[in-house]
RNA sequence: UCCUCGCUAGCUCAAUCGGCAGAGCGAGCGGCUGUUAACCGCUAGGUUAGAGGUUCAAGUCCUCUGCGAGGAGCCA
């Protein structure tokens, strides 16, 4: 008897299979029993007929807990009125082994539960099928991102996590003891060392783990997210926004081809993510800039008003963000910022250094930034004026600006937070149902 | 760090002007051959976050403490 996966499950109508996996919901109805059983790849319905088993074996079923471990063999139907992920299909109980009942004290009901608790219970909570259905579609934001960058000819070599000093000298850092070494902090870019590897590679990424201790308390925000870092040699802000271009449309059209039963069970509308294709419209900040002194002026609710305040120079607010997505039915680039509000190591623009080589792409619906970049500043003077400026530690620097003086190269780059695209391409509220695991400034646990 | 809101059964929430502590889900028992978070009947389940105060009377009003939420700032 072959062991399938529910997945599949539609590649076996009339055969009969045996299913390996866990009892998500029972539903009895006197002579009849509704389990809906998980194996991790989806969910499907299982029905056990009294006249099918013998009477101990019935009444257990009967009787078998939500969570129980259960190993299921019998002959797989289509039947329209099967719920399930992807559904339609239901499997005849002809043989139950039990292999754990489960205590009955199970916390996580089906029904809705708050934050806190579901948090406390988030080693549970991933079994639940919204959680399942958003987790299955990072798993595929995940893959897409490396099969459409590795087609591309970029090289993945992660950097390291535990670092010497601020690479931005910006956001916070979590410190840790080095043994002898003084204190190490936990990387929150890996980009200083992507920028080093690209003089040896041409174009590379990294995708790992960023730290920042930023008090950051909003929907949009976790001390522990997953960072997509690519670096591309010979490579403008032109032609950086290609590259965002090309990547996130990939992974959008990835989702909607794979994560079909995830979105629909999530309720997710997908014409929207269908317009997720290039080119994107480029925005200058200059224009937004307009754009949103205008609506500053016009706005008449105080409240609002003060959310809304503008003027040139300023970095763009959550609220600011929002109101120029409203402008386009898919993600926008915003170029050029004042290099007052962005990194010291940004490419000025030519002919007017009050601006610099910087984009963000602004996901739709509220999402927000989800990846920001920018060329780099490639003249090894310039650069170091900038580090004194900044009031940087210049002898941490010096291996990056030494990479300026052995063939320097126009060379750009940009972040993505994986778990920002998640919750746009879930449409969910917030990011932490993004993550397996979610740490925030108020929760390490589990 | 600042602003706003919240904390009542295991969970999600009610409780009118300050007047007997309630429901659904979950748990237990019983019923039903097509349930979709099934439904129907019965049972158990409470230091209303903690401390103090006002009052004949506090879940409700006041003060403090704790915990949480999402918004600002900062950022992906």
């Amino acid at each position: 008897m072959s062991v399938i996966r529910v997945s599949e499950i539609s590649k076996y109508e009339g055969q009969e299979v045996t299913v390996q996996g866990w009892v998500y919901n029972r539903t009895d109805k006197g002579k009849l029993v509704f389990l809906l059983v998980r194996d991790g790849s989806g969910f499907v319905q299982c029905v056990a007929f009294k006249g099918d088993l013998d009477e101990a074996t019935f009444d257990s079923v009967m009787r078998l807990p939500q969570e129980s471990s259960v190993i299921i063999t019998g002959p797989v139907r289509a039947d329209k009125r099967a719920p399930g992920i992807p559904g339609g299909f239901e499997l005849g109980v002809k043989q139950i082994q039990i292999v754990q009942a489960a205590e009955a004290d199970y916390p996580m009901s089906l029904k809705d539960h708050g934050p806190d608790f579901a948090l406390d219970n988030r080693h549970l909570w991933i079994r639940m099928q919204s959680q399942w259905a958003i987790l299955r579609v990072r798993v595929r934001v995940m893959s897409a991102v490396r099969e459409y960058l590795d087609g591309q000819g970029f090289f993945n070599l992660d950097t390291p996590i535990l670092t010497p000093a601020a690479a931005e000298g910006t956001s916070t850092l979590f410190e840790t003891e080095y043994f002898d070494e003084g204190k190490a902090y936990l990387a929150q870019t890996g980009q200083l060392y992507n920028e080093a590897n690209i003089f040896a590679f041409g174009k590379v990424y990294c995708y790992g783990p960023t730290f920042r201790a930023e008090k950051s308390k909003t929907r949009r925000h976790l001390t522990e997210f997953w960072m997509l870092e690519p670096e591309i040699a010979f490579c403008d802000l032109d032609g950086l926004m290609d590259v965002e271009e090309g990547l996130v449309s990939f992974i959008a059209a990835a989702v909607l081809k794979d994560c079909a039963a995830e979105l629909k069970f999530l309720g997710r509308d997908t014409s929207v993510l269908e317009k997720v294709v290039g080119p994107f419209p480029r925005m200058s900040y200059d224009d937004a800039a307009k754009h949103l002194i205008d609506l500053y002026e016009k706005e008449t609710d105080p409240e609002k008003k003060e959310l809304l305040k503008f003027e040139w120079g300023m970095d763009f607010g959550a609220p600011h963000e929002t109101e120029i997505t409203k402008l386009y039915d898919r993600p926008v680039f915003v170029y050029g910022y004042p290099s007052a509000v962005k990194a010291f190591y940004m490419e000025p623009w030519p002919g007017r250094p009050e601006v610099c080589k910087s984009v963000d792409l602004l996901a739709p619906e509220g999402y927000g930034e989800i990846c920001g970049g920018s060329e780099r500043v490639s003249d090894h003077d310039l650069l170091l004026a900038r580090i004194r400026k900044e009031g940087l530690p210049e002898e941490a620097f010096h291996w990056y600006l030494q990479l300026r003086k052995y063939g320097s190269v126009p060379h750009s780059g940009f972040g993505m937070g994986t778990e920002r695209v998640v919750a746009w391409m879930c449409g969910i509220e917030h990011i932490r149902e993004a993550i397996p695991f979610p740490r925030t400034i108020k929760r390490v646990y589990p």
